[in-house]
DNA sequence: TTGTAGGCGTTATCAC
DNA sequence: GTGATAACGCCTACAA
């Protein structure tokens, strides 16, 4: 309650003008105050115990100093690694991070767009993956274009299909060279913890996993490609119907880290074994991994670099069209998928 | 840069005053207005995809619709949980949520408090321990009175040193119970892997463990205590400390979950085998551990909702002293403490 | 260098 | 029920 001290307060303490304290505690741009005046102003200002109103500073200004982040669940180290990522360069960046989440339900991100124009954030970063919804993307693609319009700058960590800057993680490459190098390693039957059909980040992965198994002589059966939610649930659920269908697979690839931990903890309900039974490759490279036995092998996604990209991107100044950076990957072998061919 | 639709430009186009504009929008008070006129006001604003501007509103009504959450490290799971939870009740209060990360270094938690009261937060929740540091909670303690004395509210989840309302973990009595729940199980010679020695959860829970085995007869000896940070590597650390120094240690109880994982790393890496060789307990629950093994005896916090209390507590209206809820923990017993008396 | 005054977009207090 | 108009707290031409 206790209204808060105004400038005005300080000012009259410090017998000066408003316009001087204004300037005495923000050093304005060229306009420059006596020094024993600044002294003065500043003395008010600590006895006082002022703090200035970023609310109304940025009312003056035209601009706030917020970034906003959306995430669908931040409790998921996948989110929660990125948002670590996004923090830091938002605080290089002197901006606060206004932290959105969906609860996993996509249809909110619209929504918080929209919440996150009404705040008039500086930029806003998005991350997840997109779906094949073309309903859905195009909502998303008008809320961006209005908050971009209103002045807005915005970056996906996704796919290229809303229209705004980028970061791609090469899940194709990616997928390609963790299929490759399994079967270098002597698997030749593969299974597939699809993800959610319509998820992009998920169809990207299992069509270039697929793909080269194909290429290499070894395609993955058709009945052992199964789909299921992006989570560990989803994972487990998938790993169940997997084994219970009872083909002869000697690896399963689960196109990501929190998927693949719900496939293992789904083996280890069964009692199959892995790697001895099955061996096990997720990706993304999550921090949890490093707690995992057996180490997972995965597809490492530098996270937090990521988040500090996208915000970056999300800040730069820019003209044209959006720009789309790709950010490489890099097979991680472990000991969930061992040398088969020895 | 395209400067936004105004309030103003809704009304001119709706051919109505600003008034009227802004009451039909928003729905005043006791202020009602003509449907047709709502409804024209509603189209026109609809037409100039017209958003209100959250921070102009925030200063005409006198408070914003923000709650700052301040965490160490948000890729955490201990953090991120409860982040999960605040953001839960948050979105129920209709308030955003303003992410304010120390990436672990105490002394930025005074900064971001005041960070957040520049925001004019309507209240802020602080997760993480308290330090034995006079100097260091002094500050926080003025920092947070100046921020109260302005209007905002608080709520700490942690030990109850800093005069504001709190959600404390209960500590000694989760440590205790595991304690007697391993004596139980046939362990006698407890190691400590105690977490910084000023941290008072980390001191909480080790002396509340070391009291109740030198009640049950089986004192835990001093040099079977080791401190380290509080952190994945900490717990690496103290654990390699603890088996170098060889002693006849039977189980070891890190002081969180996080620390624990870090021990299993380290005795991994020496050859030491849990629980075979060792038994292993921590504390939290993360949601790591599920996907642990061996699954990992610790006993449970409910950390999302510590967050949800921890918000709720800050939002609630109230007066006089500031208040405590202690939010009771339960042993969860695992694999990782097997029945030794068998 | 300092002060005056207008404006940022809304809400809320008044009259009408 | 509707409409002027003064706040809200600050910044910034503009003038002195």
């Amino acid at each position: 309650m206790a209204s808060s001290v105004t400038l005005s307060d300080v000012a009259r303490e410090a017998g000066v003008s408003l316009a001087t304290a204004s300037r005495a505690i923000n050093g304005s741009a060229n306009r420059t105050v006596r020094p024993d005046l600044r002294e003065r102003v500043l003395e008010a200002a600590e006895r006082l115990r002022y703090t200035p109103d970023a609310n109304a500073q940025a009312m003056a200004r035209g601009r706030t100093t917020s970034l906003g982040l959306v995430v669908h669940d931040i409790a998921d180290p996948f989110f929660s690694s990125i948002a670590a990522g996004v923090t830091q360069a938002a605080d290089r960046a002197a901006l606060q991070v206004t932290l959105a989440s969906t609860q996993h339900q996509p249809a909110r991100e619209v929504e918080l767009v929209r919440l996150l124009q009404r705040q008039r954030a500086r930029a806003i970063v998005i991350a997840g993956g997109r779906h094949d919804d073309d309903a859905g993307n195009a909502a998303m693609r008008d809320a961006l274009a209005d908050f971009r319009g209103a002045g807005g700058a915005v970056a996906l960590v996704g796919q290229p299909v809303l229209g705004v800057d980028t970061v791609a993680v090469d899940n194709a490459a990616g997928a390609d060279a963790l299929a490759r190098a399994l079967h270098a390693r002597g698997y030749r039957h593969a299974g597939v913890l699809g993800g959610p059909e319509d998820h992009l980040t998920a169809r990207e992965r299992r069509e270039a996993f697929t793909a080269a198994f194909a290429e290499l002589g070894a395609p993955v059966q058709p009945a052992h490609v199964v789909t299921g939610e992006f989570t560990h649930e989803g994972g487990e659920a998938a790993m169940r119907e997997l084994l219970s269908a009872g083909g002869d697979v000697d690896v399963v690839f689960a196109v990501n880290d929190v998927m693949a931990l719900g496939a293992l903890a789904a083996a280890r309900d069964l009692g199959v074994r892995v790697p001895e039974d099955v061996a096990l490759a997720g990706f993304d490279d999550i921090l949890t991994l490093r707690d995992v036995v057996p180490p997972l092998t995965t597809v490492r996604v530098p996270l937090v670099d990521v988040g500090v990209l996208a915000t970056e991107l999300a800040l730069e100044e820019h003209t044209g069209a959006a720009r789309v950076r790709t950010v490489a990957t890099e097979v991680v072998l472990r000991a969930s998928t061992p040398d088969r061919t020895v």
